[in-house]
DNA sequence: CATAACTGTAACAAGTATAGTTACAAATCA
DNA sequence: TGATTTGTAACTATACTTGTTACAGTTATG
């Protein structure tokens, strides 16, 4: 798969740590939602830890909390959190720089690259968890 | 990288071939602007030959050519042509369905994905190869 | 018609990214 | 102290992407 299921696998996460937040939840649990291994799921909670979304405790009565209230969590963050790939990419090799389109392509691209992040992100950002909690709780 | 750089690619390669209007873009000669392997860019040419935005003529003399004026092509429609990924993928793992997260997730994703992909769809929509042309020819 | 110049495409190699797995140290609670 | 849980390193397996070689088929031209 090309493209990076880290946000698909975070937003399952939170909305089962929203669901749940009289308690810590075991990344083992969240394992056997999402289909798969603690450690991944562990990993990806770290990103989101480090965004200040979830509050993790280690020993015994461990687990994950939200660290705000879902409605205040944008889907933004969270794809901001855990999306390390862009839209698309740079071609990795340098283009020639004694053609004058690959001279100057570069820089193009890269300023339309950031413009369609923004794009993204303004349109996640139209979305809180709390949208989603309740379109899991009622489907359309 | 996860992203893949197809479209970049092609918007460099699409540029290249429309500032030679009156020839025939060999692949040989593109593959040197983008520094990578001929074969690399035949590929290339033949998905957007597909959608239609270039004419390739096999045989001596051949190469490729826009299928219509650059102000007539879309880089969204460069993008449609030759991005295979989405902005973010699903789970490749299906959600535990006796989890009411895990049972409805999917399709809300799925939903979402949808909508990614319509926003930037519309964005790239708003450029066209003509403004990249001038932007090669006139670095802000 | 023979030849050279191209594309299209198959087949394979190499590099890279992602996901899954095991293992274990460190922290925490009872 | 012992059980539990996260954080993280290390490794494997898989799959994707790119690059490369090779060659069949097509076309212009002397």
């Amino acid at each position: 798969m090309a493209a990076n299921s880290q946000f698909s696998i975070a937003v399952h996460v939170l909305a089962m740590v929203a669901g749940k937040s009289d308690e810590r939840v075991k990344s083992e649990y969240l394992a056997k939602s999402v289909n798969t291994n603690p450690v991944v799921i562990r990993r990806l909670l770290c990103s989101l830890q480090e965004a200040k979304l979830v509050v993790s405790h280690v020993g015994a009565c461990g687990g994950t909390a939200l660290a705000r209230k879902p409605e205040e969590i944008k889907l933004s963050e969270v794809y901001k959190a855990v999306s390390r790939g862009e839209v698309f990419a740079l071609h990795p090799n340098k283009p020639n720089e004694d053609c004058p389109v690959g001279k100057n392509i570069e820089a193009i691209l890269c300023g339309l690259q950031k413009e369609i992040d923004k794009t993204i992100e303004c349109k996640l950002g139209e979305y809180t968890l709390r949208d989603v909690i309740e379109m899991v709780a009622h489907p359309a």
